[in-house]
DNA sequence: CCGCATCCGCCACGATACTG
DNA sequence: CAGTATCGTGGCGGATGCGG
């Protein structure tokens, strides 16, 4: 998701082609393209969960970035977050009901992506292979 | 999306909760996670056009990033490059069938984004003044 | 009119260490 | 067990200039 960003949008705002569409599309990336909003959700998706729940079943991501990653969720009131002040602290996340209802347009793309993945791969090869012989 | 890119996939590699779900929607947003190609392709979806002409629509984007969007979604079969070599050059680009077949799941998003954008920005209104009472 | 190379600023991400 | 702070880095994205 790169990075669309607060940073660039001025020069987007003025331009209305049609904007609903490009402009929510945007607004979405924005939220779910960084790296573990997506994985985050879906592993939610299978009910509540605690912190090191989620990281051990993600495999990869740092502490940091999940509980970067799980604040922003919040934010934008996608998942909710239950501290249980015991010793040692216990902290449930869960996705909201708005969390929840992004799981069918996600499951929209993962459907198209897995169709189509082979005929992007192939793609890709043939590309590149033209690549080369126009360097040699 | 901005950037899960190809530096981190290792870690993700080796996990399967649900490896479909999550690793192919990983795979999607890898692609058109960035800051541009969902736009270029809405844009497109109206029909083929010239390279000036998506540029001036889209308002705001490089001739630079436009470039380098429209190669990676040429390499990956989204779209089609057609140079007449005429003074001065003229470049049409046109969705794919593949491409074209991307805009439903777009669309599906782009729904879902403009029915709870209001939410979100509410959630996040209420979170940011939640921690400007803890802050005080 | 369009593509490509170069230079550079900036931010997402990761590693580590410390607190409660 | 969970959260925060700090620091370092890679690579995206913008500006500009040349080539065809």
């Amino acid at each position: 998701m790169t990075k669309l960003r607060a940073a660039t949008k001025s020069a987007v705002d003025n331009e209305n082609h049609d904007p609903a569409d490009c402009r929510a599309v945007g607004q979405v990336l924005d939220r779910i393209g960084d790296k573990w909003t997506v994985m985050v959700i879906d592993t939610l998706s299978k009910g509540p969960m605690r912190f090191n729940a989620v990281m051990h079943i993600i495999g990869g991501v740092s502490h940091r970035m999940l509980t970067v990653t799980l604040r922003g969720l919040e934010r934008d009131g996608l998942v909710t977050r239950t501290a249980y002040p015991t010793i040692p602290p216990k902290v449930e996340y869960e996705l909201t009901e708005l969390g929840r209802s992004l799981i069918r347009p996600l499951k929209a793309l993962s459907t198209w992506a897995l169709s189509n993945r082979p005929a992007i791969e192939a793609a890709r090869v043939r590309f590149d292979k033209e690549e080369g012989k126009k360097r040699t």
